[in-house]
DNA sequence: GATGAATGAGTCTTCATTCAT
DNA sequence: AATGAATGAAGACTCATTCAT
């Protein structure tokens, strides 16, 4: 996609808005919070610093937009498992929920950074731009979930998005160690507590389900 | 506590340690990870820059002892309940494990923290030790458990105690939010996405427990 | 000269990057290398530390530029002298060399640090700029030497040219001595030690050549 | 040799302080002076900082006095040899000279920094010593050289002896190099640049006492 | 005399953000 | 709209020196 010099409609604007947002996105695949700086992301974007700031008024709001768009991918994923056809158990409601985590490590990653994050720099605005596509994605999520699992209500549906998104932000902290971890775990003591987040999240995804369907 | 204004013996120096720790706390307490600052810490412990960076290498070090610690404290307390006599439940389980965050705030939005705190400047011997406080800490509890718990075995209590860990940092990323955060969840529609870690915990806890009991 | 607040185009910052050569010039000529900082030589250049940074990388790299600098004023004007005309002789040569220090003390101060910089932050790529700039003045001046003084070669005026630097080093060594030294060199009995860095390096400059044309 | 726990007459004083310029003597062999530091002597010594302060009141002084010994050794070398009967020569004047500085290569890099320590912290009274310990043996080195070289006067032979150091401690700043300079030194084209201490001394020393010899 | 913990001024450097062009 | 030079505030860390023990 070419990029004009000048975004001069809406359309140009949305998609220079949009370039940014990938090469956020690729900075970020390649280094961390602490390295994912405006002109990193300006370079990779093959702009300028100061034509970000035109686009997203601070860093934390870029890195907000960021983690929107890809929370709204995840749970296209998600949704788009859950509304296929066929007979639904708890488990193929866990693959469909944990098996959309494949291939979006990024998304994961970033999940782990939203509160430190959001405790700079975000306007009430954006917060609540944000904190309402979630709310509106776990809803969504959890009346599909409703209609797969009958034993579930809307509200055990949403509080069992609710906790998935927990665990799988907790088991991330835990599995995308710094390099300084990673040598760590290569120690046999330690390969107890080196394990596979997509492996963790389906059994504790399957066990919540378990305690939900007994409790019901 | 009488600090001297000289830490000669070795005690008089692990007590300063710890006061660095404490002001350490203090500060974590009224601010968050991107305003730690070693001078913050430094003022709060009524001590001079220089003399922080004679009980810890680097800010990072200072962080990580400060979890350790942190770590050591909420699984003593929840070893502790463990060991109580009576008739076990699951959940006088969960209780034990969630009844024990009651009034440690600080501890779980720390954890929040560790990933990116560990990315940067954390020498593989401190996070050697850390590492083997916490699979040590894990491994306790999980012992305990299964005596409590007869359906659990060393292998699945391990897992049990690392979901729960893990679920727990996840909460903490969604409940202690930034101010912003707190105002946009009082808008009515947010109340859904308002809830309380500890409760939210116990559920989870509870419907894990649920879970591998019926999978036992 | 006016300098503009923002350089916009490559002459504007050219300009800009003198200024602050100027500058560190100026607080090199007040100070010693040790006070030499850049906090100093930004508020000499009515700017601020950040913006030097946007100039030079490293502190020793501004260093190294202000050696480079003064390197090829001092050698631009002995070859000016070294091309004019009329009939030569060794004194007149040894003027031309030591001649142009006249006003140039800064330039050899500077020499004196030149190893200690170097050891501290150098990139490769500028050592190397460095250096091939050192040699390409030697060699030149070492081509005009062996045009006006016949007993000499290629090889012996690189030779000379070396010798005469690093006498030139040496003997500013002893001569810009410290405030300290400057009061010690008040006794009578230190006159001896206290001469006049043109006069020697005249005398051994002289003596250098009358042995080479014998050896010759 | 044993050193003493507490050095209580005058001669285990002398012996402590001589320890720590051998510690000094063996940081400095093994780094450049930047990393001289306080800490590095005091360990290596077996002491403790405050100790070094016992018996130099600054790094500076402790550092002169680093150069009072090695110069001092290095002229009692040389005069060895100038007191050596046979029959004496330009050549084997020049010998005695830069032979004695085979060997001694910890003293020509220590004269390098002589003039940018000196600009700081140290005393009249030090800086004193230190110059008169430097007259001292310039003199009696001149006085041998004459009774060496019948063309020599007493002033011409401390010329010399001066011009001498002079140059040795310039070659000294262009063949000790950063590690940085090395490797540029190993490109093909800086071989020029390249060279032996020692045998462009020798040349000089050579050069300079022709010189001398044909202007008396 | 020896210790070594404490000091604190000072350094380089980074980076989000602004604003003249 | 885009640029990118300039800002400036802050931060981590060092080390010579002092002084209580």
């Amino acid at each position: 996609m070419v990029i004009k010099q000048r975004a001069r409609n809406d359309e140009d604007k949305l998609e220079r808005r949009q370039a940014i947002l990938d090469a956020g996105l690729d900075v970020w695949n390649e280094t961390s919070y602490a390295d994912f700086t405006m002109s990193a992301v300006a370079e990779r974007a093959g702009i300028v610093k100061g034509t970000v700031y035109l686009y997203f008024e601070t860093k934390e709001q870029l890195f907000l937009a960021l983690i929107d768009d890809m929370l709204a991918d995840y749970f296209d994923a998600v949704d788009a498992r859950l509304e296929e056809g066929g007979r639904w158990s708890k488990s193929r409601v866990v693959e469909a929920l944990i098996g959309a985590l494949e291939g979006r490590e990024a998304f994961t990653r970033l999940l782990t950074t939203l509160g430190s994050i959001c405790e700079h720099n975000v306007s009430y605005e954006h917060a609540l731009v944000f904190k309402r596509l979630m709310l509106d994605r776990f809803t969504r999520t959890a009346a599909l979930l409703v209609k797969r699992l009958p034993f579930l209500t809307v509200e055990t549906a949403m509080r069992f998005v609710t906790h998935i998104s927990a665990m799988v932000t907790g088991l991330a902290h835990m599995t995308y160690p710094a390099p300084v971890m990673e040598k760590v775990f290569e120690l046999p003591e330690m390969a107890v507590l080196k394990f596979d987040l997509k492996t963790e999240a389906r059994a504790a995804a399957q066990a919540l389900l378990d305690g939900l369907e007994q409790e019901s």
